[in-house]
DNA sequence: ACACGGACCTGAAGGC
DNA sequence: TGCCTTCAGGTCCGTG
């Protein structure tokens, strides 16, 4: 489920039922995701208080009492669903788990907070909150694109000297924080350019950021913020940790649209899929440049 | 620097 | 009905 505005979707789904509750009872019904869980993770959370739960890139964070943060990752297909706790569904005696459920949170608010991973890519770990900024999971990551900080000149430096197309360039995780395969094809037609175009060619020029530069950094900004206030996309999996679907997909102009036309008005293209970095790309070749 | 293939996994969908 | 291939919202690693 994973892009930015899924996670950021699954995060304002959780905080209620996360922030300021302790973690009364935690059920690992695997001792591995994509890494091994974290050791003794169920010991370690149980009885320590969620001080805050925010977001980084792509990534769950929820502040510990103790100064350690729980990050976790959704990976392709990782979702969490919240329930109201009864007495015959606590963890330890998790009757009715469905199949792919692998981390169960009964929280103090009365919240079971279930982990579900089919494709187990997702992953857990426990991390002082003061080493965070310079683990290998974080010390790369780019701006975020919510928020101020992301404009033209942002995106122009990143871009400098960069012969790697846009595409990849706007993928690449050290560079902005959180799009992926979707919101990039979706950020790139909103703004007319070709997702092969060489990233530098959108670099400063005279000390100012080009202005295509200036459009794809509102456009990238847009389209996240349409797509949270969407509740996310749904594609194969819910969104959402009440499952209910988030309805972006039904916005999307070029994701998933080979051969469909193109949906600029006036354009007339016909939307295209091709292959870069391995990833399907979808772009209209006509407006696209 | 960068492209590419493969790895990690499961499941859905389509072709035959 | 099956069996096979391909593809999927992410990231990491090795090899050119």
């Amino acid at each position: 489920m994973p892009e930015l505005p899924e996670v950021e979707t699954v995060r304002r789904g959780l905080e209620p039922a996360m922030a300021g509750a302790r973690f009364e009872a935690v059920e690992t019904r695997r001792p591995d995701l994509r890494f091994p869980l974290p050791e003794r993770m169920a010991e370690r959370l149980t009885g320590r208080r969620v001080e805050a739960l925010g977001r980084r890139a792509k990534y769950l964070l929820a502040d510990l009492d103790n100064g350690e943060v729980l990050v976790m990752h959704l990976g392709m297909s990782g979702s969490f669903r919240v329930e109201e706790r009864d007495e015959s569904r606590t963890p330890g005696a998790f009757t009715r788990a469905l199949a792919h459920d692998h981390v169960v949170f009964a929280m103090s608010s009365g919240a079971l907070v279930t982990y579900n991973d089919p494709r187990r890519f997702g992953f857990m770990a426990l991390i002082p909150r003061s080493e965070l900024a310079t683990h290998p999971l974080m010390r790369h990551i780019g701006v975020e694109p919510l928020g101020n900080e992301l404009d033209g000149a942002v995106l122009a430096q990143a871009f400098a000297g960069r012969s790697t197309s846009l595409k990849a360039a706007l993928m690449d995780q050290r560079l902005i924080a959180g799009l992926g395969n979707i919101y990039v094809c979706e950020a790139l037609h909103r703004s007319g350019l070709s997702p092969l175009r060489a990233a530098g060619t959108l670099a400063t020029r005279a000390g100012k950021p080009t202005a295509r530069a200036t459009r794809l950094a509102e456009d990238i900004r847009a389209v996240l913020q349409e797509a949270v206030a969407a509740g996310g996309s749904s594609l194969r999996d819910h969104a959402q940790t009440n499952g209910e679907l988030g309805y972006f997909q039904h916005t999307f102009r070029v994701y998933d649209r080979e051969g469909e036309p193109c949906l600029r008005g006036g354009c007339g293209g016909t939307v295209r899929r091709i292959t870069q970095n391995g990833r399907s790309t979808f772009y209209c070749p006509r407006c696209q440049r």
